[in-house]
DNA sequence: TATGAATGAGGTTTCATTCAT
DNA sequence: AATGAATGAAACCTCATTCAT
């Protein structure tokens, strides 16, 4: 029985290799020019055994999106904030640990992002994260005194929502530190003013 | 001279509808799971005439990529808004027809995107479309009274990823005219004060 | 671990498979002629199945080229001789056995001469396998009492060349018995006298 | 009538130079490899044209085969020899002219022996050349007292497709004009003799 | 569980050839 | 005579997938 407990563990380990290595791939090439011997050479295993842990290449890129959730990076950021700070002072933090938390799941956004133009499942899942990060910030306002209301939750999304462009475009090539403090200052800044 | 004017033209209108074709199939499938036949078959000649005109796949994409330039519709939109109106009404109309040449240029737009993230050729290309964009909208505005400055611009590169990312994710597929209302409405209103 | 060592055989009876046909379809039709579909049917494979064991076409040919050495083949002719014999019945024994030896590896004598001509590696092959067939002959006369010289060694590369020739242009399509007794008897003759 | 003769000789001229053009391309790629494209180009015109000329890219190479003929030029080099001169420098000079007639006809040589091994037609083109070429030689070697016989002309035989195989795998390359006269001396002391 | 040989459909590209002009 | 756009078959090569071991 033990050891049937440890072939399983590293059949769980391979399997898990197997989804790291696909996402690495998959945010690289694109899904449709990553090819299962690439993702099987990143894994180093052969080429077949993919297609024993998983159906086909689709259902190997369901298995990465599943395994990764944003959402939870964000409330976790959301929570974890200081609710002593000021509000400027608080929001370049959640900014800052939003970036960060891009950086670290570099491989999974740019994959989202490349594949949610033509796969409308990606583009849903895309969808639906966002909508949930915004949230957490939403809560955290409120507590700090910033009213209710459709055009607060509009304002975190459009801010959300132009970190991610900055991230995708800008911050994640360039690695530029002051660039990026001086982008989180001011947008920080216009953020709160274009709350009212 | 007058037939071979005929015969160049012809060959003309060939290339033009294999590009269009191309930029269609693109913007479905991305370029990778885009079949050479496929565009072919979109733009109703054989296989290999795709070869006569162009080098290769890739260099169908650049011919895609040449032929359509964001920028100008972007200056044009700028140019055409009614100096009189308020700053306001402005930006509202500004906006709209940003989302309108969104629409109209939907193809380019979704594949550029889809494309940026694993081709990076194509993303400077988008960098650069952004960036010239902000100077049409920081030139209006300057002339309605709005001060210069570096987060004056910052703030129009925001606002301008925004609409882009409200295009992609929400706008293209709801096509809702109320909720694109109400969202320019919103969003005009917290650009405005943002500026402070 | 037999198991392995089984498919293991079996894989490189494949390769090898692949590697003769190719030889025979090369020497039928020539390099560019001859279709990796054609050579694939001569092995009883599919079409694919070469891209698993060489990257490409070309590389194909240098492994039929590097599976192939006729250096050794002249070498053992002229070690194989009896040194007892006359100098004439020698050189007779030698020429015929160079025949021979053409005979059996005819579909690589003619590749070679056939891609010799527009392909300069192939032809730097065929050059240095005849350079480095002339010096067991030389060897051999030399024990037999033939002088030392260069114009020697010129001699036995004019010689050889001209044997190659006879295959390549009548001996291999007339497989005249007599004919080529002949001709090895007068060339022999003709050889030994010019060499003074 | 006199514009139709000009025409005329302006398609003659053209007709000729697509001929000359083609021997250049097979020549250098083999007969395979040569694309009607490279072919047309090489002659400035347009692809079509070939078809109004030939039939097909295989009748052009009849064209180019039947335009050239080697015999005459060896013909041409034994009759131009003078007979005043010793066997030996009317040797080295008939095979130094005979070198330099392959160098002048490099292409077309270069093309027949790629060629032959494979395409039969080209092949038999070949043996005939060869065989005719023998005979300007022996004429010229019973006027200067070489006795007549088949075993001369054999020996003729013998050394002339030596001297083509010098030439296609050593001078063609080399250029080496000392090289190339100390073959020849050596060569020709070696036939001499090799007359008994 | 893991291997990698083998398959076969399909992709990009090439090219001889045709034909309207 | 000359052009070059257009065709379509076929070439080389890729790759997801299967399967015997």
């Amino acid at each position: 029985m033990k050891t049937t407990t440890l072939r399983q563990q590293k059949a769980l380990e391979t399997k898990n290799r197997l989804i790291d290595s696909a996402l690495r791939v998959f945010s690289r090439k694109g899904f449709d020019s990553s090819t299962t011997k690439d993702i099987a050479k990143e894994a180093g295993v052969t080429d077949g055994l993919i297609y024993h842990y998983f159906a086909s290449k689709e259902e190997l890129l369901w298995a990465v999106v599943d395994k990764h959730s944003l959402n939870k990076n964000l409330q976790t950021a959301a929570l974890e904030l200081n609710g002593d700070d000021s509000l400027e002072s608080l929001m370049t933090c959640y900014f800052n640990r939003m970036l960060d938390m891009l950086h670290e799941k570099e491989s999974l956004i740019v994959m989202f992002f490349g594949e949610a133009q033509r796969n409308p499942q990606i583009r849903e899942r895309l969808v639906s994260i966002i909508e949930e990060g915004i949230h957490p910030l939403y809560f955290l306002l409120n507590n700090k005194g910033v009213r209710k209301g459709d055009d607060v939750l509009l304002a975190i999304r459009n801010v959300q929502t132009t970190i991610v462009m900055y991230f995708l475009l800008f911050d994640r090539m360039d690695n530029d530190k002051d660039g990026r403090d001086r982008y989180i200052e001011v947008t920080v800044r216009q953020f709160l003013r274009s709350l009212g």
